[in-house]
RNA sequence: UGUCCGAUGGUGUAAUGGUAGCACAGAAGAUUUUGGUUCUUUUAGUCAGGGUUCGAAUCCUUGUCGGACAACCA
């Protein structure tokens, strides 16, 4: 059997919950707001709440938590829902707080009947300053003893729409010297003429989250609710308004957000940088929003992969960026078709290969699946290497192209050079060499054992493409530790584009698809492309020990 | 100043009173027609003091440090 994986302590929370009887199975929900794009922080959370319900037998609702219309859009709705399905999980059902609009009003009538909640004429800020300070205690509004009837036909009127925005609110009946400051007579319904993206106009009283999400999660029997960090002052409060509110008991339990190195997951931030088009859109393939991973190339097998080896717990924590980058090329690696292309090319002639021949040689698509097949690369006399690949003066331990050296030509042939040629301003403009043409890739009977090899492309069908080569959009390691401006510290160099050479085959490359250049990275096609230009992103580049070595 | 939450190698995460383990990152080597992959090996840790116990990362206590809380946001 395969070994036992140890549990967060949620799943053990769970488990409890299941062996005890406490319940036959659980519900779990993912309630994101609909006012921005998921980001790889949520893919956390909705890793974990699926997952749980997946692995103990139980179903996960969708439910957008959409009692703030000003903010709100229909747009995020359907973006969240692809994104939920491109990671790869089904929801049981999907479900909007609004939904439970008509029924939310009623709560809020049984709690004004059972003398628990009074409308407020206070202002703004006469609440705040009723409302004291963490280490003060509050005071009470002169509005809190209103009878009941008052309170009933106030709060009636409130959604009649008999008053204007901010006039007046509904206030939950707790505790002002409370020292938890949600207990503090919380807010539960707030004046708002604005059109909402689903009622519409049928509304213009919004509960706030607190009235909103404890009662959506009893509504729908979810057994266990699962949020972040911060929402654990929230934890009194919601159970505070079920107990009085006599509704199905659902629990909340609380984990820590993740937060990645170099990486920002604010959505208010991530929103400015759209409005401010620092960035080309929510999906631009440097953003770290869902769409924008997608697009870049990631795959929702790596990301799955990340949150499972990430761990759910209670700390704060700054992941390494590279540990998503390394399940992110794990599968890549297994998938990726592998293609040759040459970024900053230097012209190879081989001068004992016949002018105006051309020969086909095989290339395995892939050499960690053997299922991808061959395709056939042209070989003639003119080909490109990456500059790169040649060296003039050779560092030692360097193993590619020299004057008089011999190196592999991937697929092809043994070369030796033989002669550099230079213009008069002495920069190198192409390498004579010459093949062995019986080092054959498959048939070599040369019995050289070159140490490098190199990739190249022909050059008479070597095929322009565009290389947008990304890098990490912020320069800080902890983005949430900066102060001041985050847009000091976004990198300038997030973005290179190049026109490269690929090897003809590329061209029936498909939007998404996803390839490794070899000894390059790996790419995928964008959606930018057009029949005349083909446009390639870089999802994240190979490991290079050289390189590390080098420096 | 208050309440709540937390603290294990560089980074994450296990060990649920009984050998501090795993992964990423780092280092060294082997293999390799990708300086990729793969495979070895390796560096490095229980916030501090006191207590309970045969035995403490774990329980108690004091302190230190980090985070959250004073939106008609979620």
């Amino acid at each position: 059997m395969t070994e036992e994986k140890s549990l967060n302590f949620i799943e053990e929370i769970v488990e409890n919950d299941l062996s005890s009887g406490k319940y036959a199975s659980i519900v779990t929900r993912f309630p994101p707001e609909p006012n921005g794009y998921l980001h790889i922080g949520h893919a956390k959370s909705i890793c974990l709440n699926f997952g749980l319900a997946l692995k103990y037998g139980g179903k996960t609702n969708l439910r957008f938590d959409d009692t703030n219309p000003v903010t709100e859009e229909t747009e995020y709705v359907e973006s969240i829902k692809d994104d939920i399905r491109w990671l790869g999980f089904k929801w049981a059902n999907e479900f909007y707080a609004s939904d439970y609009f008509d029924q939310l009003y009623e709560f809020a009538v049984k709690l004004i009947k059972k003398g628990l909640a009074y409308v407020d004429d206070s202002t703004s800020e006469e609440i705040a300053e009723l409302k004291g300070t963490p280490t003060t205690s509050g005071k009470e509004s002169p509005y809190r003893n209103r009878s009941v009837e008052e309170n009933l036909k106030l709060y009636e009127e409130m959604k009649a729409g008999k008053f204007k925005d901010g006039e007046k609110v509904l206030r939950a009946k707790v505790d002002m010297a409370h020292v938890n400051m949600l207990m503090r007579d919380p807010i539960i319904y707030r004046i708002k003429h604005a059109h909402h993206h689903r009622t519409g106009d049928t509304w213009c009283i919004y509960p706030m989250y607190d009235f909103a999400h404890g009662q959506s999660d009893a509504i729908e029997k979810v057994s266990h609710s699962i949020c972040t960090l911060e929402f654990v002052p929230h934890r009194d409060l919601y159970n505070w308004l079920i107990e009085k509110l006599e509704i199905y008991p659902s629990k909340q339990y609380e984990f820590a957000r993740l937060n990645m190195t170099y990486t920002m997951m604010s959505k208010r931030k991530l929103l400015q940088l759209v409005n401010e088009k620092i960035v080309s859109g929510w999906d631009d393939p440097r953003m770290p929003t869902l769409v924008g991973a997608r697009r870049r190339g990631y795959t929702p097998e790596a990301f799955r992969d990340f949150c499972d080896r990430i761990g759910v717990a209670k700390r704060d924590n700054l992941i390494d960026i590279s540990l998503l980058e390394f399940c992110l090329r794990e599968h890549l690696n297994k998938i990726a078709l592998r293609r040759m292309v040459v970024f900053d090319p230097v012209k190879v002639v081989i001068t004992n290969f016949p002018e105006g021949r051309t020969e086909m040689l095989p290339s395995e698509n892939n050499p960690e699946d053997t299922n991808s097949g061959i395709r056939e690369l042209p070989f003639s006399r003119v080909l490109f290497i990456e500059k790169d690949d040649f060296m003039e003066n050779p560092a030692k331990k360097y193993f590619r192209l020299a004057p008089g050296q011999m190196v592999r030509l991937k697929s092809a042939y043994i070369i030796k050079c033989k002669n550099v040629v230079k213009d008069s301003a002495g920069n190198i403009t192409e390498l004579h060499c010459t093949y062995l043409p019986e080092s054959k890739s498959g048939s070599d009977t040369s019995g050289l054992h070159v140490k490098g090899t190199i990739h190249w492309v022909n050059a008479l069908t070597a095929l322009p493409i565009e290389a947008r080569l990304y890098d990490r959009l912020f320069t800080a390691e902890d983005m949430s530790a900066i102060e001041g401006d985050f847009k000091e510290h976004i990198n300038p160099d997030s973005l290179k584009i190049q026109q490269v050479y690929a090897e003809p085959s590329l061209a029936n490359a498909s939007t998404g698809q996803s390839f490794q250049f070899l000894r390059m990275g790996y790419f995928c096609l964008d959606k930018d492309s057009s029949s005349e230009q083909l446009v390639f992103n870089r999802t994240v580049t190979l490991r290079d020990t050289w390189a590390k070595s080098v420096k």
